[in-house]
DNA sequence: CTTATTGTAATAATAATAGTTACAACAACT
DNA sequence: AGTTGTTGTAACTATTATTATTACAATAAG
């Protein structure tokens, strides 16, 4: 199964606080227009990522902004946060395999390397990304637009 | 959320085949029995991975074998037989962000290279290891078990 | 004290996974 | 030809995770 629509969502919410926090107080209702779901839905996820030390929010005067520099925050730092897997553990493995089968009883011993290996190497490259990277190619994104609508 | 434990599940048929395939019928029941699932379970993994051209399934009188050397079968291959992601996307992408808001209209485009340079990774990693790799480590630990019970 | 907001519980809706029963289609064997 | 064991597949259920939604106490500022 794909990995939670929560890791993605978050990264747009550091997009909207990084874009946004200086001419609007960033609130959960904020936030729920501009990635179009419900504010119970981005509530949690602030709370995921405050817990994590990612951000901060304003209890009862309201308000969230991002609690380290951009480019310290890796896209493994958000996927931990948002616990996308559970146990951290990218793969499901069959419970309960036969105990009276050879290949039952090793198949678990037998592939956790393996599996580690392609967790790593997907976990290496998330962290190689910061969040950073990814606001700036969205202003990029965002200038190009003003760009083409502002041709003579 | 995880990967689908079809993913393990089919690693552990071609193990059964290739370690009993010599002195068994390889039969949905057989598996099923050493996998501990539904013998239907199995025959719709077992639909998926010969769709794939990965093994052969003898209708009417029964049994699988695979189709290729073990060797030239990677984890991807499998990954891919058995549509553990949906539309080939490791990542689930929140539809319809807000048009009206400049981060909405963007998020996909900035961020689907870097997604796909995570997915890639991973990918990699899984084209790198064999089922030769994973049956050869199971049957390591099956001759470990019988050394170590074999003891004087 | 009023107001806007967060944090969180409770519940429902949706979707995917996984389990199970049932049976027609099939191929070998007698 | 009929019997047998098996596959392929449909239909249905159970379980679980995700996502959406309503509701409201706790909070902090003005």
């Amino acid at each position: 199964m794909q990995i939670s629509s929560r890791f993605t969502i978050a990264i747009h919410i550091f997009a909207c606080i990084d874009v946004f926090g200086k001419d609007y107080k960033i609130t959960s209702d904020f936030l729920a227009g501009s990635v179009n779901v419900n504010p119970v839905v981005i509530r949690r996820l602030l709370t995921q990522l405050k817990a994590a030390g990612l951000i901060t929010v304003a209890r009862g005067t309201g308000g969230a902004a991002i609690a380290k520099p951009l480019d310290e925050i890796t896209f493994y730092d958000v996927y931990l946060a948002v616990e996308c897997v559970e146990d951290n553990q990218l793969f499901h493995f069959h419970d309960n395999p036969s105990a009276s089968c050879p290949v039952g009883r090793n198949i678990h011993k037998g592939l956790d390397d393996k599996l580690e290996r392609v967790q790593a190497a997907m976990e290496r490259e998330m962290k190689s990304i910061t969040i950073k990277d990814a606001k700036e190619d969205i202003e990029k994104y965002i200038a190009m637009e003003s760009s083409a609508t502002n041709k003579p």
